[in-house]
DNA sequence: GCTGGCGTTGACGCCCGCGTCAAGGTCTAC
DNA sequence: GTAGACCTTGACGCGGGCGTCAACGCCAGC
């Protein structure tokens, strides 16, 4: 097989499978005329590598699955190297995942007072109710906001 | 005011400040000398800047929070444009943590069925126990998950 | 023998928010 | 006058994962 069909075949480019092999991720061995020459196994490597980068692995974290299927181990993941990956990355997404969490706090609570502020200011200009002090106590939060 | 102070006040770097300059953010008066002269209102500016970005703001998506309080408006997001932006990323944020929430289900499926997976293989090792077919009832999730 | 579709290597581009270096100008203090 | 702390512009680097072009080789069909 040679590259334009693995890479037909996986969904992914020519491109890739050059980088992959610069990388030492995905070797191929070289036909008479230098073409990259593919396997059937390789298709299997590659498919590996696809599916990890789809869940935000990146390449090097890809290499110790990718190693233990040429080691011949049944699955990707049939090595402590591999499973070591998966820890790690299952932390790092708990750590992002509550990262975000806090952000979208913070940006809702302020997307929540300005919206409130402007509706303050429009009913104070529709109606011109008096502008009282203690309709706007959420001054103190927006100062300490600020100061981050 | 000059580069250096502002930066310092702000916790950040004069590179920074240059490079908000050329993108127009965060424009310089100049002095005699050709040295940038900052004022205590980019000052406000800057931070408003840092703290979005801090946020995961874009610094495109800060510019109209800028803008407002260039206009004289009380607060960045005093204006219609900023409330836009808040919406835009309260989604994005979702759809982020979303994806993120699916990824980490998957990876910890994943992680939890190559474990058992190890473990089986130990006890089978271990005490030499017979290999039977129901031993291994997962393999055709597996297969499912590699077809992807 | 010529066209077209494969393949090859090499190199630069992209995105973003700067870091970092180079080569110089300006101002203050001693 | 000179050291040193600041400032200026300009330019390249980085990280990740390739896209895209250039210039060429190989092979099949007509």
């Amino acid at each position: 097989m040679r590259i334009g069909e693995l890479a037909k075949r996986a969904g992914t480019t020519t491109r890739a499978l050059r980088y992959y092999e610069q990388l030492g991720l995905l070797p191929a061995r070289r036909a008479g005329n230098g073409y990259r020459a593919y396997g059937e196994e390789d298709l299997r490597l590659l498919r590996q590598i696809r599916t990890l980068q789809d869940s935000g692995f990146g390449l090097e974290e890809t290499r110790p699955f990718v190693e233990c299927l040429q080691a011949g181990h049944p699955h990707g993941d049939s090595c402590p190297a591999s499973l070591e990956v998966y820890r790690r990355k299952l932390s790092e997404l708990d750590e992002c995942i509550d990262r975000l969490q806090e952000v979208r706090a913070r940006v809702s609570e302020q997307y929540a007072r300005a919206e409130r502020e402007r509706d303050a200011l429009a009913a104070g200009a529709a109606t011109e109710a008096p502008q009282c002090e203690w309709a706007a106590p959420a001054a103190l939060d927006r100062d300490e906001w600020e100061k981050r």
